[in-house]
RNA sequence: GGAGAGGUGGCCGAGCGGUUGAAGGCAGCGGUCUUGAAAACCGCCAGGGGUGCAAGCCCCUCGAGGGUUCGAAUCCCUCCCUCUCCGCCA
């Protein structure tokens, strides 16, 4: 959420966000209404002011007129003053979905244009050329027994999968390689629930609700089942005020995400690419505002270290303002080489790294104290993915793959897996 | 799931219905002392909002929402959350 006493001021901007995002929201509106709410509190302030000296004169010894003109006088003001709240609620009732709805300010950088648009920073390492016929994830699975959907839809339905036999082991040999990574750059890990409360994913600005939602939720609580960690993760600083000195705050979290994936049906749908739950490894960082964009790149290095040490070739883009969602200020995302995705090989998203200033702050109240000044403010949070481990697997399978059906493990994942190579079968 | 306890400032923790926005402690900041540091001592220090160039002034907030009262952190109701014990259980 933006701060709405700065919306006036920097309303043109505003609404030139929004239409680079292809937001619809009346910035006007929002305007409006949030001057309603200062105007009526004002002048609830000075309602209240006047009834505390009132009650203040109460505490005399009165005779009994003065005592009945006193409390008359009193009852007469608590009435005013519950009727100006009852105002005041409403118009901030009001402002409130104005304010949900604007998105985060934009980067200067950030293309304009949607999905096709961005910009592409570097390309790191050479899409390999086959001398035999490659097959996609799917059929190589089909050759070496990894995952199941079959069972997956029997069990649970679409998009739903098993793991099986090595593909287990690459689950949880990712995981490890990643957590090493992360440490390595000072990203402590953790574990994180799978759920959240309502309160603390609205906090992060996934909206929950809706037809268009990514979120489940489990009917008869308060809770959804997290897209990703950066919602637990979050949520652990959420309505706290942070000193200086501990930031910046450096977290990792190993989870299970879960997304509807609703209104994407049939969109790159190929196995392992899009599915309802997965594994990952999630960068999370909090720091100070200043530091925001040097931290992001900071994760997108960690993210790069980690795809040059599963040999994928890979490029970083920068995301264009149509596809970016609400909180993100700018994102990065790193697009892996997967040779069987559309017509010859294409890139495919890998990890996603968001730098989203203070938006996600704001409704979290999560705040810093800083050593000199005694105004506290928000910080910044951001967030990158170290391993999705669904689409690296896809991502190893197809680039490693050999003649025979067999897969090369990349030398770094070596220890971490135990193999050296999965098959020939 | 059953029984009980509790939710107060950055943290811990007091708090007869008006003098408590809140004792005390810790942390933090400033100072005295010290070659320097520590210790000790002195002082300052809640958050959010409105208004103002500013100093300041004002309002709100003691889990949330209602109620009683002229007046509520203090009394009543509802809800939420946390903790402890018992049961069940990986």
């Amino acid at each position: 959420m933006l701060d709405p006493r700065i919306l006036e001021s920097r309303r043109d901007e505003i609404v030139a966000s929004c239409k680079s995002r292809r937001v619809d929201v009346d910035v006007d509106a929002a305007i409006a209404a949030h001057q309603r709410v200062t105007e009526i509190q004002t002048e609830l302030n000075g309602l209240n002011q006047r009834r505390n000296e009132h009650q203040a004169g109460g505490k005399r010894k009165l005779d009994p007129a003065e005592r009945e003109a006193h409390v008359a006088e009193g009852r007469q003001l608590k009435e005013e003053v519950a009727e100006l709240e009852k105002r005041l609620a409403a118009e901030r009732a009001a402002l409130q979905p104005l304010m949900l709805a604007i998105p985060n300010f934009l980067h200067p950088d950030s293309p304009q244009g949607g999905e096709a648009d961005f910009n592409e920073l570097r390309r790191v390492g050479e899409p390999r050329k086959f001398d035999f016929q490659p097959l996609d994830h799917m059929a190589l699975s089909g050759k070496l027994d990894l995952f199941d959907f079959e069972a997956g839809a029997k069990v649970s339905g679409q998009k739903w999968y098993f793991l099986k036999n090595e593909a287990v082991l690459l689950e949880l040999a990712l995981q490890r390689m990643a957590i090493d990574f992360v440490m390595e750059a000072g990203f402590a890990p953790f574990t994180t629930p799978d759920v959240a409360r309502k309160e603390i994913v609205d906090g992060l600005a996934f909206s929950p609700r809706g037809s268009e939602s990514q979120i489940y939720s489990i009917e008869g609580t308060d809770l959804d089942l997290i897209g990703t960690a950066e919602i637990t993760l979050g949520g652990i600083n959420a309505d706290t005020l942070l000193d200086e000195a501990d930031l910046p705050l450096r977290m990792s979290g190993v989870s299970h995400c879960f997304r509807t994936e609703a209104g994407s049906a049939g969109r790159e749908s190929k196995g392992l690419y899009r599915v309802h739950q997965f594994t990952k490894v999630e960068m999370f960082a909090i720091t100070r505002p200043e530091d925001s964009a040097a931290m992001h790149d900071e994760i997108v290095a960690v993210e790069e270290r980690i795809l040059q040490a599963l040999e994928i070739p890979y490029r970083v883009i920068d995301i264009a303002a149509g596809d970016l969602g609400a909180p993100a200020y700018r994102k990065f995302d790193i697009e892996g080489w997967m040779p069987m995705r559309g017509d010859g090989g294409d890139y495919g998203e890998l990890t996603s790294a968001s730098n989203c200033t203070d938006y996600q702050a704001r409704r979290l109240k999560t705040r810093f104290r800083r050593a000199d000044v005694k105004k506290n403010e928000f910080v910044h949070t951001l967030n990158g993915t170290a391993i999705a481990v669904p689409r690296t697997i896809v991502a190893i399978l197809e680039n490693h793959q050999r003649s025979d059906g067999s897969v090369a493990i990349p030398a770094a994942l070596q220890s971490y897996l135990g193999l050296e190579r999965i098959g020939p079968r």
